[in-house]
DNA sequence: TGCCTCATTGGAATCGATTGGAAAAATTCA
DNA sequence: TGAATTTTTCCAATCGATTCCAATGAGGCA
């Protein structure tokens, strides 16, 4: 016999026997509706705070078909970007007195699909998709049930479903001026993965934004990474292969740019002595590595209230096309941009000179 | 009037009137019962792979008390290793038809309270606790409600509570041996959080640790950080200011470590030839920063499984003990250890001397 | 053939809360 | 005072699946 004892079951019943009334009159004082005297409604009220009675969720879900809980497909929680914009989102869920329901596509279709489900037999009130490249055919039965759905990044609304999109035009317009402002004019980009249509947005605002800056799109100056460290390792060793080299970086996103020091580094060529680099997000991690990135920060906190926004908005407005959102960054200056040393901003810098000069200064940190 | 059409309730009902049987041998048929005949059995089947009818878990959840969902209380998604150890966590859930409740605390007592309230109102199956410091009757109502417990570690188990412990000390020891072996014999040790419990245990690991190689432990060799960055660099700052100094430091965590590298780095000390660091966890981000940290790696993948295992063996065992699971660490060695040069493993270091030389190899990577 | 088993199957109560409409009580008005 | 309203309260159906219990029918045995 354990000596715990199992708790009575507390249900609306047992508060509505031990207030002398119906059940009915329960739940009408509970949601606050009209209809039920002050006197009543005080001697329930009294009756719920005597037995701590909180009410069944789950059966409150089975009843009105809506759960108070929204889905967030995410592709990957590696990249820090996500979790510290789920952890934003899953506070403002929770101080609305809603839950989360979690789940990463591992960028497959095939797990996107799974998603989908799972948020459709969860019966979710709302879906935030941030899995950016996807068949509509996998989001199809979302619409048909007439889930509220915000995509981010896709950049186009519809009916149910709006968008919240960053400026990345915006954000790059200002990372090219204050290289410019340094003094750049050579300046490289490492994007994202090839052919996603995400990958195509920030490129040709990378490219819009030189224009603006008055500089020159160079094609050789750009490569494809894969928003990770590893992508962008790859692509910055490709770049550096070339005869010809720029004076500065940008990346899609903080990740790449990591990778991209880390080849610069291995390289033994110094940030941002000899080299700027600009990230794009303004993860935490972007402020504690060596040296400090310089990058576009974008506001988490600022998304999830987006997302939130324009989710409520579809669901109030189910017959119309949903919001159109857009996030814009601001530009942080850390360590990894600097003016370019006159020698290699004499623009177009022959890359022999350079294999002749064993790094000097790699054995500084690495052993 | 919408163009799409609201689809068809689709329940157990609709399953059985098509199928022409009641809808308790649906859900016979559904969960495997025998007494069910292999004709009408397999008549089912095919109606519900027509109609491609799902179970409402919801309405099971009702019937059952059980949710098919387990809770994760994390003091803080902000550490890399939480959202690492989260998405294997996540993943095994899935796999298994389970979902997952995610709570933060922000290391708050109250976020905490809160959190178990969310947990029991949802009903979850069990409840992994990551939140290491808690007052014991924070979680009491989970104990009496008779859920699985799995705290990690805690190092302690109780009727209802397994827990899964990280070998710290099996980990601290092989990274001391490791430094040992390059030649280090004055080692220093950035802690945890003053006063918490797991910061105890670490620190008491380290120490056995030292003993272990036939090392001296030396109090002035120690200092207390946060777990965060820069907690770490605050804490190596401070130890760089101590007249002697140690030609190594291992830290609680990689972020701790992290953040000793940015001390370093900032007092023009390199790394690994002045001085050598060691991390803990192995977050993804240890192999991708410059230079790459020697860690202990723990494999959050088998941290996700032991909880689980411990979390399904209380389960199946409600009246008896939980497990006590000890998960161990392996040596990752990367860039950020190498042996002490002869000046410096001179033992005593006089930091008058260092004073004095300004740092060299700062303007490398820092304009 | 008649009675008894045993294997199938179905009916209906159940989980906990919501809600339309009926019933009861309180109020208004003639 | 009694009829007509209005307000308050409650009964019972409902959401979707599970499960106890009863009913049905086939087969076995004397």
């Amino acid at each position: 016999m354990p000596t715990r004892k199992a708790p009575a079951r507390l249900n609306m019943k047992s508060v509505a026997i031990r207030a002398g009334v119906s059940t009915a009159t329960v739940s009408r004082v509970i949601n606050g509706l009209p209809a039920v005297s002050e006197e009543l409604a005080e001697r329930v009220r009294r009756v719920i705070k005597e037995l701590d009675f909180v009410p069944n969720p789950i059966a409150i879900t089975l009843k009105h078909g809506r759960s108070k809980t929204y889905g967030l497909i995410i592709p990957d929680l590696a990249n820090p970007f996500f979790p510290e914009f789920l952890v934003r989102f899953e506070e403002i869920l929770v101080e609305n007195d809603h839950e989360l329901l979690l789940a990463t596509t591992q960028s497959s279709e095939e797990q996107l699909v799974h998603s989908v489900r799972r948020m459709l037999t969860r019966h979710v009130d709302g879906v935030v998709l941030m899995a950016s490249e996807f068949d509509t055919r996998a989001i199809e039965p979302l619409f048909h049930h007439r889930i509220p759905i915000v995509t981010v990044d896709r950049r186009q609304a519809e009916k149910g479903a709006g968008d919240v999109a960053i400026d990345f035009e915006g954000g790059f317009r200002k990372a090219v001026l204050h290289l410019r402002d340094l003094g750049h004019s050579q300046i490289g980009f490492i994007g994202g993965t090839e052919g996603l249509r995400t990958s195509q947005i920030r490129l040709e605002a990378f490219q819009q934004a030189l224009r603006h800056a008055g500089l020159t799109y160079k094609p050789k100056f750009i490569r494809h990474g894969d928003y990770r460290v590893g992508g962008g390792e790859a692509a910055m060793r490709s770049l550096l292969k070339a005869p010809v080299r720029p004076t500065a970086v940008m990346t899609a996103n903080d990740l790449t740019a990591i990778g991209v020091l880390r080849a610069l580094h291995a390289t033994g060529i110094s940030v941002p002595s000899q080299m700027s680099v600009v990230g794009f997000d303004d993860i935490m991690l972007s402020s504690a590595i060596i040296p400090s990135l310089t990058t576009i920060h974008i506001s988490k906190e600022e998304m999830a209230q987006a997302c939130i926004k324009a989710l409520d908005h579809t669901k109030a407005n189910v017959n119309k096309r949903g919001l159109l959102l857009s996030i814009s960054g601001s530009l942080v200056i850390r360590e990894s941009t600097a003016p370019p040393t006159a020698q290699t901003a004499a623009s177009a810098i022959d890359n022999s000179m350079w294999h002749m000069r064993p790094a000097a200064s790699m054995r500084e940190t690495t052993r």
